[in-house]
DNA sequence: TATCTTTATGACTGATTAGTCAATCAATCA
DNA sequence: TGATTGATTGACTAATCAGTCATAAAGATA
């Protein structure tokens, strides 16, 4: 690993302990194996690594969801593959995943460009859109549909870390849960 | 309101808008209109400060929704009302509502007595166990329909906030959403 | 090897902060 | 009125932190 992504995996696990103002940027470096004055080389400041730490889970994110979708032939199985990666790949990623809803919930959310925050969530728009065009989902508004499918989501994440599922059960919470979600908005 | 509320509402108000670690309790003190040192009179530590915002919000919440039911006669009935009764507090109190949810993400969740917790979470099991002994919700796990209907909750609260509504728009929603919800787990 | 360029270092600084405490003020009561 | 009590004040301190910079190490080039 490079020094960029070792501040930024450090930065993140220690911002999931600690917060992001309780965490200092010497510890960062000193977790990370690097002298203090490195660590602003790679980034002009402790927003920035913050920033760059949001925009490079969600990528990673984006990147594991999109590789493990093997072109579903409906609209409603390529929802429910979307979904079901997201959330498998929060599971196997929990400190990640902890860390963007800690990011959400902050002030820092507000200094992400708009247009970034756009990207990522177009690909899930328009696949709402394509199921409401589709006759496939209720027609509500998109914004809500969106939201609903989010936060329902989310909720499926928070059950199967809090509650200790066995690997094999986990996929059948999963797969009831978004069967579930999917019957709500048809 | 005496300085002890002061502090809090000025905290939250204050949290909201740059963080717990990034708003000062000199900042707090000031806009609260007591001297530095008056705040530490009323909390031990800046801490005990967050985790005494954090109960009177929920106590506040808890009180409202308790003061709204009327007693419905069927426990879905009595379900749709609390359910109903939170997303309108949350509604007319964002910022206090929004702070639950940066706290619930953040390290001070942990500091929170477990009982504490427990106490704001069983009037919710409770209803859904009933609901469940009477056939009326699916035998689900608890744990994952109190999930599922907090999620779900959160996110119609997510919506009416993020999209301007009329007011009596805003009540057809929550009845729509709070229809599709129920319509899923029962 | 000698020279140049890039990367890394960590001591240092100026600014900020949580929490303290001696002094002041206000209220109550004999 | 004068004494007692408790609340309030804000200057102060010890500690911490983000970010800088002069120096050094490592790497590239010829």
């Amino acid at each position: 690993m490079d020094k960029q992504t070792r501040l930024i995996e450090t930065s993140i696990r220690l911002f999931h302990e600690k917060g992001f103002h309780g965490t200092p940027t010497s510890l960062i470096a000193k977790e990370a194996g690097v002298a203090n004055g490195t660590l602003f080389q790679y980034f002009r400041s402790k927003e920035n690594l913050i920033l760059q730490a949001y925009t490079s889970i969600k990528e990673e994110m984006g990147r594991y969801v999109e590789t493990t979708q093997t072109g579903a032939g409906t609209i409603m199985g390529h929802m429910k593959s979307v979904l079901s990666s997201s959330i498998t790949w929060a599971l196997d990623h929990p400190l990640k995943f902890d860390f963007i809803q800690q990011f959400h919930t902050s002030p820092y959310l507000q200094k992400v460009e708009q247009e970034t925050i756009e990207k990522y969530k177009r690909p899930h728009m328009d696949m709402i859109q394509e199921a409401i065009d589709q006759k496939v989902f209720k027609p509500l508004p998109k914004e809500l549909i969106y939201t609903l499918i989010s936060s329902h989501t989310f909720g499926m994440y928070q059950y199967l870390r809090a509650n200790e599922v066995a690997s094999h059960e986990r996929n059948e919470v999963i797969e009831t849960g978004l069967d579930l979600l999917i019957k709500m908005i048809s």
